[in-house]
DNA sequence: AGTTAAATTATTGTTGACAATTATCGTTAA
DNA sequence: TTAACGATAATTGTCAACAATAATTTAACT
């Protein structure tokens, strides 16, 4: 039986089953794309009180911010939302290199051929896109992200999967939308993904790596300079 | 001003901060050393009235559990002990060797000359704990994990840093101490890590990562025939 | 007897009040 | 004027009761 509910449903009815899960997407959300400004401290009666909540549920929502790196907290002090600088997000993209270097190392050894086809549907898809856009659309951006998750997902590696889906890709996307510049690079983007994307496809495990790991480390290049710029 | 406080405090004075934080620290240890068995059901109230405290702090802690990965929890319906199946600990290793990786990497670029003649001494430590002890001790007594651990320090990467140390190490830990059998290759690794610290100290980043993920993987390859020989 | 449905129980999710801790601000003294 | 001290306020940590959900048992019916 189908739960084709009315209209309001959608907001009576909760889609995700519990109060603290639906307000630790709505507070990730309203981090990631800036209205709870960098480095804001939280308050936690102030937010109950915004989100119409009760605290107990609201502190749950917290820690799993803090887990995923949008929030830190200090005991007895209070939490404030992250301040990305360069140090951090240096970290975040030398941890993102290993790890999805060794996504498509595995993407490499295990994506079936129907899976490696449907990559190269995707790719197709924002070259379309890239041509229509004029290359700095904010979709492709997403579409940079569907593309490395979809590498992730091949992996089958869980721990992997969660780590980069839950953690580096959200405050890779903080980053992306907080910052004031935009790289107009999404021609060498893609073209560097359809090298990996082959490499997958010959099955050539050590190049897969070898290309992904290339294709981070020249976009944490990237980010550097602009993080560095932004601070002046 | 050191804090040489006197062996009552231990007891007494709590140490952690909140009753939430040392709850996770006495649930942890007991999953770990298999006291809370694996794949147990765990009940909040059960749990709250056995360490004396409240729900409260006590779901505080179960959460900070699940995020490292200790308990598995599904909303509305509870949470258990993690069990250490071939398939996750495979997923454990291969993120281990892709992050240690490039822990070792950022090691040979930041330790200090004084970090390194450190690192030279305690490898000396665990070889005359070796000749000592026939060479079991030094996997019981976790020198391994000493060794690791200094490198994930000396890469200066507080995600790589907490990742390992919060989440990976626990994991391999409770595998190893809750397995039957232990293998003898002390001296094997000590070997492997000897030569690891020598390419850190010649500042051989390619070598340092390429020796460390190999140790790593061939790790993995012998607790890999000890689980699948468990599960006969 | 087996299967479905209702009622009961057990367990988690949520709430508001209370306690403990930390930060703030004004006062006093050097 | 500044530094230290103490009182006050703001905020987090903890608790116990209540509500909602899921699991279990019982009962009825085919």
């Amino acid at each position: 039986m189908p739960d084709t509910l009315p209209l309001a449903a959608t907001e009576a009815s909760p889609e995700a089953p519990t109060l603290a899960r639906r307000t630790f997407d709505s507070i990730k959300s309203d981090i990631i794309s800036g209205e709870l400004a960098q480095g804001s401290k939280i308050v936690e009666s102030d937010l109950a009180l915004k989100y119409g909540i009760s605290r107990g549920p609201l502190r749950e929502a917290i820690h799993q911010l803090e887990r995923i790196k949008l929030v830190v907290r200090i005991p007895h002090a209070g939490s404030r939302v992250v301040t990305l600088d360069t140090r951090m997000m240096e970290d975040i993209y030398n941890a993102r290199e290993a790890i999805e270097g060794m996504a498509a190392r595995l993407a490499a050894r295990l994506m079936t051929d129907e899976e490696i086809a449907s990559l190269s549907t995707l790719l197709d898809q924002h070259e379309a896109a890239i041509g229509k856009t004029d290359g700095r659309a904010y979709f492709q951006r997403e579409g940079d992200i569907d593309f490395h998750f979809r590498i992730a997902a091949a992996s089958q590696n869980q721990w992997i999967l969660e780590k980069l889906n839950g953690e580096l890709y959200q405050l890779i996307r903080m980053c992306r939308h907080q910052s004031s510049q935009f790289p107009a690079r999404a021609q060498t983007a893609l073209d560097q993904h359809r090298q990996i994307a082959a490499a997958i496809g010959e099955r050539d495990e050590e190049l897969a790596e070898l290309l992904m790991r290339r294709h981070i480390s020249g976009a944490w290049a990237i980010v550097k300079t602009i993080l560095e710029d932004q601070n002046d």
